[in-house]
DNA sequence: CTCCTTAATTCATATATGTGAATATAATTC
DNA sequence: GAATTATATTCACATATATGAATTAAGGAG
C-alpha cells in the first residue's frame, strides 16, 4: 500500500523542478489533478518546512531545504563517493572532462562531473537529466543493461534528432550494441552536442548489475585522435570503480 | 492545518541526510518517534518513487530523485539567478574566483562559483557544505548575522584546525568581527586552504536579513597585494545584489 | 474606485491513513 | 543447522486526511 499524501509531496517536488519560476497553487493542483483544497494543505505543510518557498506573487518554488537534502543525496550515493578520486585521476590522465551518471526512469542523471582545465563547453551539469539514446553515457546503459530492460526502454522513448548525427532509429542504435559490448564501451559521435565525442563505460555492483556509467567527453578531433589511449584509461577506471563497489 | 504524512516525508528526508550510510526502518521510526508500521508505509512510498534507495542490508538512504530535485532547487534559488551575471562581472574585474553561499543549519552551502581562467585550485564546489568558522564566507555569516544567531552557532560547533592558520578558539574568532563589520567584509587568511586568501561580504534581502555571502578567493600574494581594489569591487557587487533582492 | 473575475482558504463529512498487536521474515548465536 | 533474536510486514479498527462546495481574499478591467 502506498501513502497518498506522501506520494503527492513527491509529485509536487517533482513537478516544481520543471518550473524554475514557480507555480501558483491552482496550477499545481491542476497539473497533478489534485483537488485545490488537497493541494493547499500539502503545500502549506511543505512551505512551513522550507521545502517550498513562496514568491511575492504566491508562486511556489523548490526551497533551500532541498538544496541541502539534494547535496547530501549526491554525496551519499555510494558509487559517487567511491568514484570521485578515480574520476579525478582519469581526468588528469586523459585531460578531458569526465562524467558519471546513474539511470533514473528511462533517463540518465549526472552524478559527477570533473572538469578539465582545457574546459570544453558542455551543457551537462550535475543533477541534470538527459535522454539515453543520444548520449555516450545513455548508450552505455542501453548496450550494457540486460536486453529486456534495454528493449523496454527503447520501445517506450521518442528518439528526436538533437544534432545531425543523432540516431533516431532504434534498430540502427541497437546495431551498435554488439560492438560496444565487444570493446567494453559505448561511443557518442556528436549525437548530442555538435563537436563533442564521448567514450562511456559501464560500472557494476556486487550483484553484477549495472549501476552507473562513466564517460570521457571532449572535442571530436582531440578525443578521436587519442581514441585507444582514452578507451584504455576509461576501461581501467570503470573496472576499478566496479571493484570498489564489490564487483 | 498541516498534513501529518507529508510532514513525516520531510522529516525522513531530513533525518537521512545526516546518515550517509543509511538507516534501517526500525531506527528511522525510533529516531522520529513514529510507529514502525507508519514508517513502513511512508518509506515504502518514498522508496518506490526513488526518493529513497535501499542497500542490501535494508538500510535506507536518500535516493537519486533527490539529486535531481536538489539541483533544481539550487538553480531556481532567487538570490542565485539575480546574482549570476553580477558575479561574473566581478570575476572579470578582479580576475579571481568568485563564490556565493547561503546558510543552512549552521553550515554554508555554496550556491554559485564563477571560475577565474587563471584557475585557482579550490576544492569548493556548488552544493558543497563547509563549516563557518574557517571560511571567508562562513566568517562573513558569523560577523554579519545578528549576534544572538552567531553566538548560538559558535557555541554549538566544533572548531577543528584545517590548516596552520585555522582559528580554533571562538573568542579569537569573535575578536575579528568588529573589524569585519567596520570594513564591511570578512577575511579568511589561509584558514581553510593553504595559500588561499578570501574576502567575503554579506548580501541582504528586503527585510534586512542576511541571506547570502559573496567572496573573492585567490592565491594569497595575488589577492592581498590588490586588497583594497578587490574589497571595493566586492562591496560594490554585494551591495548591488542586495538591492536586486529588494534591500 | 468599484465591479467583476479568479484564486486562495475554510468547512463538514466521506474516505483513506495511522497504529498496536500479531505474523512473517531475516539475521545471529550457539 | 536449529533455536533465538531482531526486524520487517500485514491486518483491522480508531483516527486523521481528502474533498466538493461555500467563503473570503486578491487581481484586473473599465
Amino acid at each position: 500500500m502506498s501513502v497518498k499524501s506522501a506520494g503527492r509531496v513527491i509529485d509536487i517536488m517533482n513537478l516544481l523542478k520543471d518550473y524554475p519560476g514557480g507555480l501558483p497553487l491552482k496550477e499545481i493542483a491542476a497539473k497533478l489533478s489534485l483537488p485545490q483544497s488537497s493541494a493547499f494543505h500539502l503545500i502549506q505543510t511543505m512551505h512551513s518546512r522550507q521545502v517550498l518557498t513562496m514568491t511575492e506573487r504566491k508562486q511556489y518554488k523548490l526551497g533551500p531545504k532541498l538544496i541541502q537534502i539534494g547535496t547530501r543525496a549526491l554525496e551519499t550515493l555510494d558509487v559517487n563517493t567511491e568514484a570521485q578520486p578515480l574520476l579525478r585521476e582519469l581526468m588528469e590522465k586523459v585531460e578531458e572532462t569526465i562524467f558519471m551518471a546513474v539511470l533514473m526512469e528511462k533517463e540518465l542523471v549526472y552524478v559527477a562531473k570533473v572538469d578539465n582545465y582545457r574546459s570544453v563547453r558542455t551543457s551537462a551539469q550535475i543533477g541534470m537529466r538527459k535522454p539515453l539514446y543520444c548520449t555516450g553515457l545513455g548508450k552505455a546503459f542501453l548496450a550494457f543493461l540486460p536486453e529486456a530492460v534495454s528493449d523496454n526502454i527503447l520501445s517506450s522513448i521518442n528518439m528526436e534528432a538533437i544534432t545531425n548525427n543523432t540516431i533516431t532509429d532504434p534498430v540502427v542504435l541497437q546495431a551498435q550494441f554488439p560492438q560496444f559490448r565487444a570493446q567494453g564501451y559505448a561511443i557518442d559521435d556528436e549525437e548530442n552536442e555538435t563537436g563533442l565525442f564521448c567514450l562511456a563505460a559501464p560500472i557494476y555492483n556486487a550483484a553484477g548489475e549495472m549501476i552507473a556509467a562513466v564517460s570521457v567527453a571532449g572535442p571530436k578531433s582531440r578525443v578521436s585522435s587519442r581514441h585507444s589511449f582514452i578507451a584504455e584509461e576509461l576501461l581501467h577506471t570503470s573496472k576499478v570503480i566496479s571493484q570498489r563497489n564489490g564487483y
